[in-house]
DNA sequence: ACCGTTGTCGCCAACGTTGTAAAGGATCTG
DNA sequence: CAGATCCTTTACAACGTTGGCGACAACGGT
């Protein structure tokens, strides 16, 4: 049986509360008292109950970071970034698998273990704005979301990015540049974003849009990226350029253009979109678009920091982190 | 400000108890009381507070999954089947990120946060045994580590699995078949079996044991695959086969060899352990030593689950877990 | 009509901690 | 040396929940 501060207060000979202020780092203590105390402490091993403290306290320490998927290796690196930017705060981060379906990412939204965790990080895929009405939460929305004013919110500027991502691939004499990656679901609020930079390119290039060369894809994983492009190349269309929505989707790519025979970058260039760090090592390496997702990581736990010091009522805010394009060589 | 108990008692005019059972499923409250209480519940958008409730039960209804590092793919991967197999067991699951390193291994081993949590999964790189006594968190250890006797273990048979999978290249005719990842430190256990195991798989065939053949590296991560096989075809030892102790290795070194300008598995032969998704996109596809991830999980979470069921002071158990070889492109 | 049983509900205490406020002792000031 | 001020320690209540138990009503069998 694991002891209270009552034991260690017996044993040292103090009261339980002079016990509590030496574990709470309490000024007014007789370093003598503080001694005994400590002893005490040390011989039962004491922990404190965190159930205890934070029920008394009414915060836990605990945030959450809510992912639609953990294998998926952007929202894994970003969980690394979290974690690590959470600690500077004191924090645990407990992790929670949404799976992307709406009524799991309700259910993250509302609190998880409700009490447990004093506040919210959040990437959702399915969650539309009516889903966040009357959360009393502290929450900070990442991603492609474009609902504003419920929450605060980190993104990048994904237009832009994509836009500039398929400026380059024009910018290596490509004509014909496919996208992998368009989704016409609710859920593909990034999606849709990147496919607007997607066109916003073209149309700066004078190029026409055409749609047999987007191709939708009903998830960002490796196999849909490989499968749309062995359906594009099956259709006729013949594509000297692949922009795809996420690196994932870029590496089934390469892995259907190499089975397709064709040679990367010399007859079709790719690009992603995340730069995770398989891109670095693929066969070819992978051109993509980076954002910083440590500094992602950091101005969401910020900006939570900042809703839990008070600032609770504060209207929300919009933050966009930097991105660059990382130059590698399947386009060049 | 949020509602409690006291609240809904008040509102649908029964006892705060009667409430309390209403949200446990009780089942000897009058149906109409019920409904009374459950309109209240909705209205009031009650829900418990869970820190209070751990308080009272001495139970929190979470695990803490502790993994070295989340974007490592193996991890990444593990850690989504324990998420779901902790589901249907009612449990969330808090997921840790140790680094490795053998003090926040022994701060996750000590309970993260303490009376948060009813038990761990904990896959240690650098903790060993001694680490580990007079621990009270019922915890279930994953992984190659060859402490016994402390706590629970799942694994899968190291040693087995590498002179497999050795074997299996020599039996492609290849004869300077290379090791890539051995670990000298004491946290190299794992590297320590699949060393065994190829060694055993050397003998079996009547190969001598080439030291020049056999790489070290600091970590598994694809950067070090690819740096171990620069270094050894720079040192001139010419493998024609190299089996690597995970997948992540096993990238970075088809990198290096492609930018060696050598042709997989034509010259060289590649074969890598973990089964990650990656290896079934690269190019060339990665012939794996496949670990049934989804068992070992499954088995993890029971193990657990039968240590918080009461069986507290039974002796530890060690259960190991299936493994098949995947062969794909890059060996055949 | 009586008694035992079963169903329904409420009161009280307890889980382990910390905030408040106040008591007691030591030290300082004039 | 009295009074004020500080330091150190303590008693008590409260955080929101649930287990144990008892009160009371309804029901069935005799």
């Amino acid at each position: 049986m694991r002891h209270r501060l009552k034991d260690v207060a017996e044993r040292a000979g103090v009261s339980v509360k002079t016990v509590s202020n030496v574990v709470n780092g309490y000024q007014h203590v007789r370093p003598d008292t503080r001694a005994r105390v400590e002893a005490a402490i040390a011989e039962l091993r004491y922990r404190p109950n965190l159930s205890a403290r934070n029920l008394r306290k009414g915060r836990t320490g605990v945030i959450a970071l809510a992912v639609p998927e953990l294998d998926v290796p952007y929202f894994a690196e970003l969980a690394r970034h979290v974690v690590a930017a959470a600690a500077d705060h004191g924090w645990t981060v407990l992790i929670d698998q949404t799976g992307g379906g709406r009524e799991r990412e309700k259910v993250a939204a509302a609190g998880i273990g409700d009490h447990m965790i004093d506040g919210l990080i959040f990437s959702p895929l399915s969650l539309s704005a009516d889903d966040l009405v009357g959360l009393e939460l502290p929450m900070v929305l990442l991603g492609e979301r474009t609902d504003h004013g419920r929450a605060d919110h980190v993104m990048i500027d994904n237009v832009t990015a994509a836009r500039e991502m398929t400026a380059h691939l024009i910018g290596t004499g490509r004509r014909r540049v496919a996208a992998v990656g368009a989704q016409h679901t609710p859920e593909g609020a990034g999606a849709r974003l990147r496919l607007a930079g997607y066109t916003a390119a073209l149309a700066d290039a004078g190029i026409g849009y055409d749609e047999r060369l987007v191709a939708a894809t009903p998830a960002w994983h490796r196999a849909d990226g490989a499968a749309a492009l062995r359906h594009l190349l099956a259709s006729g269309a013949r594509p000297d350029a692949v922009f795809c929505f996420s690196d994932t989707l870029a590496l089934g790519a390469l892995r259907a253009l190499h089975e397709a025979g064709l040679r990367v970058p010399a007859d079709v260039a790719v690009a992603g979109f995340d730069d995770i760090e398989d891109g670095r090592f693929s066969v070819p390496t992978l051109t993509t678009v980076s954002p910083d997702k440590e500094r992602i990581a950091r101005l969401a736990v910020d900006l939570l920091a900042g809703r839990l010091a008070g600032e609770r009522d504060a209207p929300a805010r919009e933050v966009t982190a930097p991105h660059r394009l990382a130059f590698r060589e399947s386009t060049t």
